[in-house]
DNA sequence: GCGACAG
DNA sequence: ATCTTGTCGC
């Protein structure tokens, strides 16, 4: 699919707002996904308050089914612009996708960190970059942005809850350990949000996150410490 | 106008 | 997001 430019640099808050819309929907929520062989995470990391300095980004490939990871792949970038709640994908995106291209073989499925389609115009960074990429992609973020939690969350390990907002249904709350704080999973782009849902229940081994957003994270600060001294 | 606000 | 070590609890 043709990718405008604004979808990826826009001029100002208000062409980026417009582009998300459209982002949105040209975005596939059925599955429509290959067999999977290969599964990434991707994450990103930056100097603490440093909000304008250079974003670290990695993708770690797990080979699937099996579960062994592959050496990770990272980049630095200057992010186009700093942080602002709701336009998350046009500040990281660019530099993951730096890094998806120097990957031998692109991943047919991708964990991001962040919200898929429970975003307020339904295009989180996990949405934002399966769309541009063309990429089935689940978004899977700690924290809420916008909607909220329907009935209770139970405090059982593998408990979940719709996510609505606006009166629609945008995720999946879920308790992925005892009494911890739930993840919020999300369809991004190509994922059915039941699909999502399972493949996130399946790459968390007991632990609170995804094993490939673990490995994405970790990747992304090892990146970012070997360039801070490089600086030096 | 006020409050909320992924990473 | 990030600063930081050990420490407490299931």
């Amino acid at each position: 699919m043709k990718v405008p430019s604004e979808w990826l640099s826009p001029p100002d808050l208000k062409t980026a707002s417009r582009a998300q819309i459209e982002i949105a929907a040209a975005a596939d929520r059925t599955d429509r996904i290959a067999a999977v062989a290969l599964i990434a995470g991707v994450d990103t990391s930056m100097k603490w308050r440093d909000t304008r300095g250079p974003i670290h980004a990695a993708v770690a490939p797990l080979r699937w089914p099996g579960g062994e990871p592959l050496d990770p792949i990272s980049t630095t970038l200057i992010p186009p612009m700093p942080y602002i709640p709701g336009y998350l994908g046009f500040r990281e995106c660019p530099s993951l996708i730096a890094a998806l291209d120097r990957m031998e073989r692109a991943p047919d499925l991708i964990l991001v960190d962040g919200h898929g389609i429970s975003h307020p115009r339904r295009c989180g960074i996990a949405t934002h970059l399966g769309v541009v990429t063309g990429i089935p992609t689940i978004g899977v973020a700690k924290s809420l942005l916008c909607g909220r939690i329907e009935g209770t969350l139970d405090e059982a390990a593998g408990s979940t809850a719709p996510l609505v907002d606006r009166d629609e249904q945008v995720g999946v709350a879920m308790r992925t350990r005892r009494r911890a704080n739930p993840i919020y999973v999300s369809t991004g782009h190509r994922v059915s949000l039941d699909s999502a849902v399972e493949w996130v229940s399946r790459l968390c081994d007991g632990r609170r996150l995804p094993i490939t957003t673990r490995l994405a994270h970790d990747a992304a600060n090892e990146r970012r410490r070997a360039w801070a001294v490089d600086q030096s």
